[in-house]
DNA sequence: CCACGAATAGGACTCATGTGCTATACTTTA
DNA sequence: TAAAGTATAGCACATGAGTCCTATTCGTGG
């Protein structure tokens, strides 16, 4: 058999030196690229066709859940692992339905990992520590929507629904920002950064600001990094 | 010349393997002790004593600041170097009070690591990719200090000024709860969350509880991880 | 015993937030 | 050309958030 060729992609070189350290000893893994963003990691996959790419969900460029609903979209091979910071069972269920092969926290063990890993070679979906077949997975995702139903509501609905402006308004409310500092900064009404608002909130599903922010850093949507605190010097 | 002896916390075993790995390569370096999490780190060091103790501020049970500053306190030899997911000037001012010899981001290059290490090993500061002495340090920080008062505005300010119960209302604010959620889980009045709210808001040196979260998440004193935006199913 | 800080809580007030509705202008798509 | 989606913005309204008071009840340390 064949060795399982994979990709590794995280923003963080230290991280992703422990990860491929920790497959690149197992038997039957070979490490084939590395990749720090999302543009570059697409491209990769595009390139190298690794059997497996695992992917931190919160990326520079292009997060993991748009490069995985991209992947599935060109129906390439590659099966995607995603890996996020901030584990939680919706934002799991939104992986599976993007169409990822598996969904791990990043304080997995090491060993666990290169074990999901065999499985999702196999054919088969990792999601919270469980191991399903195509079949398990449909009905579980079932299952689990309904008691999940009051997040994307409609089941149609898209993936990224957030238009450009919204994401604009959006990063600057994880900033902290109020909607009056946003109307300034964006050049325009107070009302109409309400509205924005508004509509971020109905698409996220939550209720105010505050579950919006944690709702957007857990997802990916924005990250902490590029907001800062602090105001222009009085 | 002896080993430089070091000790590596974080608690997600990929990345400590990524940084034990980059590290035990390098000539000159042993790696004496892993830890998960901050209790834990605080008895190694107390115990193993080693030359450096690379922590992550964001740790469960204790955070990197903390430790810091109660390995200062209690005047043990050990160095140490912070390493963070969320860059930013002012929490490498906090970290430099408390008593940090070195303050990185996560993202750091595995070779920059190696060579902050060996300054530190040194007796030099690293903050922001600048070396200090300790003089330049404290002549940095007093020119920090004044573009950033607005934060700490009291110069004698501890470092942990949340009461036990501030810290239970703030995990609440980020789980995205309003105050009267907040009231009903912990059983006071609506106006006693409030109270605590901005007296919260108020040591943060912030305006709204949304700055607050990021602040907090930022700064390490609560996670993401343990927050759950679902509530219980109708 | 008294002083101090903490958690508790109430009242009153201001302002920000979020919602619902309407409406116009522009672009894209059918 | 018509329909649909988005960005814009106004108005009115209800509610939440945050501030400033005061006040009581604790437990701790002088």
């Amino acid at each position: 058999m064949n060795d399982i060729t994979l990709l590794i992609v995280d923003d963080h070189p230290l991280f992703r030196q422990g990860v491929a350290d920790a497959l690149a000893l197992e038997q039957g893994f070979r490490v084939i690229g590395q990749a720090a963003d999302g543009k570059h990691a697409l491209e990769l996959i595009r390139d190298l066709e690794p059997d497996i790419a695992v992917l931190d969900v919160n990326l520079p460029e292009m997060n993991g859940q748009q490069i995985t609903h991209q992947v599935n979209q060109e129906k390439l091979r590659t099966r995607i692992l995603l890996l996020t910071g901030y584990d939680d069972i919706e934002q799991a269920i939104h992986a599976a339905h993007a169409g990822a092969a598996a969904y791990c926290a990043k304080d997995i063990q090491p060993q666990s990992l290169v074990s999901v890993i065999r499985e999702v070679a196999n054919g088969k979906f990792v999601i919270g520590g469980n191991v399903f077949t195509r079949r398990e997975l449909d009905s579980w995702l079932e299952s689990q929507m309904e008691g999940a139903r009051r997040s994307y509501s409609e089941p149609g609905s898209p993936f990224h629904p957030l238009s450009d402006r919204e994401m604009e308004v959006l990063s600057c409310v994880v900033r902290g920002m109020s909607n009056k500092e946003i109307a300034g900064l964006l050049g325009i009404s107070h009302q109409t950064v309400k509205n924005h608002v508004t509509s971020i909130l109905r698409k996220f599903g939550v209720e105010d600001r505050t579950q919006a922010v944690v709702y957007a850093l857990k997802r990916g949507w924005v990250k902490l990094q590029d907001t800062d605190i602090s105001k222009p010097q009085e």
